[in-house]
DNA sequence: AGGTTATCTGCAATCGATATCAGTAATGAT
DNA sequence: ATCATTACTGATATCGATTGCAGATAACCT
């Protein structure tokens, strides 16, 4: 049994209890000696219990990902675990993406937690109002709430990135190019589709209605997004996918439909893929540090904690970089998927 | 503000503390109409520290793993997240397979949580007497302690999946099969290994010494391993590698020695790779439900936690299978490493 | 009406550790 | 020897919610 009380260990020492917890707490003490013998005999180990309710603090900062087995949520978590130091842990909820989960979430960790790291599914998913009275402090990541000013975040730069992307394709000599995109809901999927549009524009490029489609940062969403491309009269020359999932989702399309990539299409995604080079032919991708992403939202939040209370909410960007692999090509005329499908009709 | 407490609500309301604890507790009151208005315009929680100090209990389950980034664990924690229900949450531990901070977070967690799932590095990690003396239950995943048969554990059927990926190669024709072994340390890696030589005994096949490597379950093992098999006066032709990040590691190497799967060298790995079928060829592999272990494991703690406290510890185990794709073919003269290297030589 | 339940209420002890405060012993200064 | 200072120590209130106990009110029965 494990009820050791404080109060045992001041019995068997001959001492009281405020000299265990001074001892506990690093002051010095006339037979510590004693004192450390006897709680190692009776095992004893203070209750974090009645610590968290003297001092108010919890020692554990949460961690609200959508969905940990995506391998980019698993780098921040990772990243922000990390960062958190010695002396307070990490607690993980996985949401799913799912909105009532996400707030019941947030109301249950009240009290048990110090602060909150979030990655919210999307912007609207959670009341602001919420937020505001939440009063712990939050650190958003990837994605912001409406209001999202008021508090502090870790963002990539997604139009950029995106920008990037859809240039290097157009720099390739593509002008058919496509994009599938993310839920313009989130803050990732709103920025990145803005990115492909701007890049267009500048390149003095129109982008056909057909040729932008909206769906769900999964790997269904990409199949079936591709799917629907490779099914139009005139399908893309390129394709850039909104995130991992969807590039993977959409390879899985492609693949299926035994089209061959760079020859009939060329593809890019945003987010790397743990495997992307062992694909053949490995996977052009916009990357980034997710993991250092999770660890700079940590240290945000440990500024807000040892800092003074009312703190100004401090932003920061993570960069994004091209990697150029072996998914794009120039086009050619001979690569036109429409002429392959109507010479194999 | 959020030093609303459970007095501050009854002297609004005009009761005593009793009142509104009991309120909160589901016992019928008299004016609750009033307190659920108080308690939403003062925007009064609960103190979860105070409860856990009169409850003994925190709503609490840890979840140690190696590394999340890993997408076996990953889908273990979302497992056990899964099947956690309503009114209990998950806390994550990353340990980086580093036993020193395994250890301390063993310490760390006691008394902040009612039980603890874990999945260890390697047996030895923890010295099995801090687990007796721990003191909450323990529920172990894919790995056991030494005297792991004293706690709740699920396992997965390693040795079995193992000789089912050896069989399959000596079923193709195979002789000169080699294994990219694990730490034998840990307890996946020790039957799986198990598994390799009871399949090849069968066979009557003998395992020639420099045909058996152990290493690291990381991408950088498999690498150097495939890459020291492929050095040998006579590679091997075909190759079972011990977990996930060992056949990417060993797919790496392949691909940067430019040998071809299946013709040159068969590969089977155990563990599914989530772009397994996206790769040319696709890796046939050993698979299991990681993410059913996981929620199993957490079953497997709700039990101990909500049946009586003295219970016998339960052991669950889920099944493997042979996923066949395409990176395991018979071996032919034509196909020996050798000769290749000796022609372009 | 008087007595008996049934139902609700408030008081106060409690969970385990921390921190304030006053008190004691030892040391030093004069 | 007296007083001041230092260095610990113990008793106790406290954090915020829960709960056993006794008291109060209302409802019910004969």
């Amino acid at each position: 049994m494990s009820t050791v009380t404080i109060t045992d260990v001041a019995k068997r020492a001959g001492v009281s209890v405020a000299t265990i917890s001074r001892y506990l707490s690093g002051f010095t003490v006339r037979n510590s000696e004693e004192i450390r013998e006897v709680i190692s005999e009776l095992n004893y180990r203070p209750s974090a219990a009645a610590r968290n309710l003297k001092s108010g603090r919890t020692g554990i900062i949460a961690i609200i990902v959508p969905d940990v087995t995506n391998p980019f949520f698993a780098s921040i978590v990772e990243g922000a675990e990390s960062a958190v130091g010695d002396d307070r842990m990490v607690l993980l909820v996985n949401t799913g993406a799912i909105r009532e989960r996400e707030e019941k979430a947030l109301s249950q960790l009240f009290g048990r937690v110090d602060g909150v790291i979030m990655v919210p599914s999307t912007e609207e998913q959670v009341a602001p109002a919420f937020f505001s009275q939440f009063g712990l402090p939050i650190v958003f990541v990837d994605r912001v709430t409406s209001d999202g000013d008021r508090f502090s975040s870790v963002l990539a730069e997604n139009a950029k990135g995106a920008e990037i992307a859809t240039r290097h394709l157009i720099d390739l000599g593509h002008t058919a190019i496509a994009m599938i995109a993310g839920p313009l809901s989130s803050t990732p999927g709103k920025k990145r589709a803005e990115g492909f549009y701007s890049a267009m524009k500048q390149a003095q490029l129109a982008v056909a209605p057909e040729y932008f489609i909206e769906s769900a940062f999964t790997v269904a969403g990409g199949f079936a997004v591709m799917k629907q491309l490779l099914a139009l009269e005139t399908p893309p020359t390129a394709v850039f996918t909104a995130n991992n999932l969807m590039t993977m989702g959409a390879l899985h399309a492609l693949r299926d439909s035994q089209i061959s990539i760079p020859e009939q299409i060329s593809i890019i995604g945003f987010d790397d893929l743990d495997c992307a080079d062992l694909i053949s032919p490995p996977i052009t991708v916009i990357s980034r540090d997710a993991r250092l992403q999770g660890s700079q939202a940590m240290q945000l939040m440990l500024n807000q904690l040892d800092r003074a209370s009312a703190m100004q909410p401090e932003h920061s960007m993570v960069d994004v970089h091209l990697v150029k692999r072996g998914s794009c090509a120039p086009p050619r005329e001979s690569q036109k998927i429409r002429s392959t499908k109507s010479a194999t009709e």
